[in-house]
DNA sequence: GACTATATAGGGATTAATACCTATTTCGCA
DNA sequence: TGCGAAATAGGTATTAATCCCTATATAGTC
């Protein structure tokens, strides 16, 4: 015997050409049934208040007007938690996909995506899994790359001056700083100020900016 | 008529039992072809450089001995850039992932992938692009997240302390700030003192750290 | 053996930041 | 209408950081 669970779908596009795909899409498949269409965020989120236990999930388009897809997602996922949201896009440019991440979408797809890919992410989603487009993994993972480029920069100092430097992000003055170290405050003067010109920086401000960019702290 | 291109493989593990498992595995598998086994990182570099133009892909674990998978990425990508490699793992944690992407992995795959996540990661990356284990994404996002839930900590402090306190971090002196807001640099001293007391720092450092931490900057 | 980098330490002066105060104006909210 | 928050400004004192010097010991390199 199987138990057959049909999961309640809310779609949300503005584009009815889209909704119309994704029905069709969906036609032939009984666990998925399309249970409501919103044109608009707002709409969409009338439809779940009016009763919050119809749907199971909601797949919305990003860009509609009254209320994007990340709001509309932003707002189920405060107020109904359990209801899953597929965030749909054309793009995946980095700050839509990390919108839809902090706004726990489950699920990031594109719209490019075959009806294949679509089941899958169906499938995790349901499961209380995620599933997010995987060209979407490397774009956001951009900025940590970057980060890394420039790792080697504090190997310009020594193994004094770093730390000295550690000393000083953790809000050390110089005088706590020689201290801890067994030194003479003027010796971690005199480190302070080499620091400043191996790394260009004019203040402590920017010497805490350096070491925190090149991964120290 | 169908073009038959062959993908050469080369399989990097030092437990001979996952080797004869992808073995078995790719058996069927016309488009793929095993060409060539190691047991640990070192072996595959050297049966690499001995014949470069022989694999297309490598398929390497993470934790060998003599060379780890993360460094056999590096050094295949730093020499044979052209070559793609998919990184594999029994764990997804955030530092081994990261790693590997910095490592410019190709894709990233737990042990546990079943035959087909198996082929459509190769299909991916022999295709261009790239595969990761989906369970991976929210994992190297929670850095992300993490800074983000603490977003709002920037709301405690008002407007005109923001705007002091984003200069603040740009290096800029305290007379400088009331020449650039048109103040005297007693307000711009007493606004510091205020946004030292609603954040709880006690130092520049201090403020500096909390408004990157908090995404200012 | 001379040269260079590193780590050490000091003198002396200036500028910047911090820690306490008080006080006025303006503006919104109860 | 009065209360509190925000923004403004000043007084005074202390501490910390920065700048510009000199100087010594040590270790490694050419």
């Amino acid at each position: 015997m199987t138990i057959e669970i049909n999961t309640h779908i809310l779609l949300a596009d503005d584009h009815q050409l889209v909704i119309d795909g994704l029905k069709s899409m969906f036609q032939n498949e009984t666990r998925y049934v399309i249970s409501g269409e919103a044109n608009n965020g707002q709409e969409a989120l009338s439809l779940i208040q009016s009763d919050p236990e119809k749907f199971q999930l909601v797949i919305t388009d990003v860009s509609m007007s009254h209320m994007t897809g990340i709001e509309l997602c932003r707002h189920i996922k405060q107020q109904y938690p359990e209801i899953k949201v597929l965030v749909l896009s054309m793009y995946s440019g980095v700050s839509v996909v990390k919108e839809a991440l902090s706004a726990e979408a489950d699920g990031y797809l594109l719209k490019s995506a075959g009806k294949d890919e679509f089941i899958q992410a169906l499938h995790r989603i349901t499961d209380g899994g995620t599933y997010f487009a995987q060209d979407i993994i490397p774009i956001i993972y951009n900025q940590y790359q970057r980060e890394k480029a420039h790792q080697d920069a504090l190997s310009i100092l020594t193994t004094r001056e770093r730390e000295v430097l550690s000393l000083i992000v953790k809000e050390h003055t110089s005088e706590e700083i020689a201290r801890k170290l067994f030194l003479s405050k003027k010796t971690v003067d005199n480190h302070r100020q080499n620091i400043l010109a191996k790394t260009g920086c004019k203040t402590t401000i920017g010497l805490v900016k350096f070491a925190i960019r090149n991964g120290m702290e």
